[in-house]
DNA sequence: ATACTAAACGTAAAAATTACGTTTAGTATA
DNA sequence: TATACTAAACGTAATTTTTACGTTTAGTAT
């Protein structure tokens, strides 16, 4: 039986969803879509590629068919290849039978992804999906080795943040200063000084400060600022590119 | 006809030589390692992987069977996935031949390492693997993606140099600032102040300056120095990790 | 003795970081 | 209408790091 289905390579994509209260969670899903089961065997967002699919393509899609989420940025950021990975024999019996094929052992291809949890509507996510964020540090137990795969990813994250423009996948158009003080201390864990990170800030000639404010609320209103990534690009490649 | 690759997954290896003299280099193979074709087909070492064969094994062995290296670090830094990359015929009909089976499609796991160049011999290399060190700026054009992919790989390693020790992989234990300064230098690729450098390097606890200099040299004999490795975790870790 | 070489030390200005204190512009409430 | 409250925004002074240089030192070679 041909389904299509690379029998030795997979995607799994761990989703950051952030959320101004909140902080940073993880989407997970249920690995049977529409069992209520008990207790639940949760996972990642992934599956095995089709056969000559580009694996970009691949988690795009396996994202959507799993979460309904689409068109948003991935980053891969590490290969999880120990061939016991799927020891556990209840959940490759039911890889084997979701997927049609008989599984040797599976390559997986990791993608961390960034978006607004806001975006995403925790009631369709749970009713369509079966999916739900969970906090970080609040995390169950998953199925083969993904608690290691979003370990990673964090850890990936985390060290990608300090040097990326990663912030502004996370924030409206136009941002304040704490909004993006808030991300950054969700993101890398730990807290910033407020006074400190402005004046930081203020140095970096991509972050544009605008003559707008914020309207109606009960204190000094904050103003907002842009993130000119063509600025930012400039810069990064130390002025040897060309702007048109 | 089961060879036992894995017709799916491939590992390819970018092994950068350093030598205190000409830079940075890179190891290329004859895809054809007995025969004397003109123009000769150059690849980097690499090849399908054995079924349910861990990745990194994989690298170590390849790299042995292809080039007579071994134990070497090997550090994983991207996939190549394009389902068109193995698109030259001639070259594709080589794949299918020397594994065996018939290639649909291929995903490269790519690695690259760092080693003393003058550990291998040119001779031997040469002779026995019909393998050559290739300057960085002085690449040929390679079958496959394979140049793609060393650009890759030097970019990868140029980011993680910044914040990895490296560099002691291509040090004796003991070194003087000067080896440790050309380094530096090579795998960057920019020129950096002598005089501004030992001062950022002996602020390091990590590198321990010995009692021991140069000798028989037509100049002030250089002070040797240490990479603590120990300490070097303890600091990265932010202190929190036990030292027994 | 003198020249030569790379190693090693030094200095002063500028920029960035750190750890704080103070003022400001708005809403809420008494 | 005055006062309280809140987060935003400005400020400062000490310390550390970076940058761009100049000078001295310890050895061999001639």
């Amino acid at each position: 039986m041909n389904t299509g289905f690379n029998p030795h390579i997979s995607v799994d994509i761990v989703v950051f969803g952030f959320d101004d209260n909140e902080g940073l969670k993880v989407l997970l899903i249920n690995r049977d879509k529409d069992e209520q089961k008990h207790p639940a065997r949760l996972k990642l967002p992934g599956s095995l590629i089709i056969i000559r699919e580009r694996l970009s393509d691949s988690a795009q899609r396996v994202l959507q068919e799993l979460t309904g989420i689409k068109d948003i940025y991935l980053k891969q950021f590490a290969v999880f290849d120990n061939p016991e990975r799927l020891k556990d024999g209840e959940d490759l019996k039911w890889l084997c039978d979701s997927s049609g094929i008989m599984i040797e052992r599976v390559v997986t291809i990791a993608y961390y992804s960034l978006v607004k949890l806001h975006h995403y509507s925790e009631t369709e996510l749970s009713k369509a999906f079966n999916a739900r964020w969970y906090n970080l540090d609040d995390i169950p137990d998953l199925i083969f080795d993904h608690n290691e795969i979003i370990a990673e990813g964090l850890s990936v994250l985390r060290k990608e943040f300090l040097t990326e423009p990663l912030c502004f996948k996370l924030l409206p158009k136009k941002f304040t200063m704490n909004q993006l003080l808030h991300i950054s201390e969700s993101i890398l864990g730990i807290e910033l000084d407020n006074r400190n990170f402005r004046k930081r800030i203020n140095r970096l000639e991509y972050i544009i400060p605008l003559n707008e404010h914020q309207k109606g609320v009960a204190h000094k209103p904050a103003r907002y600022y842009i993130f000119d990534s063509r600025k930012f690009e400039f810069i990064k490649r130390g002025h040897t590119g060309f702007i048109i």
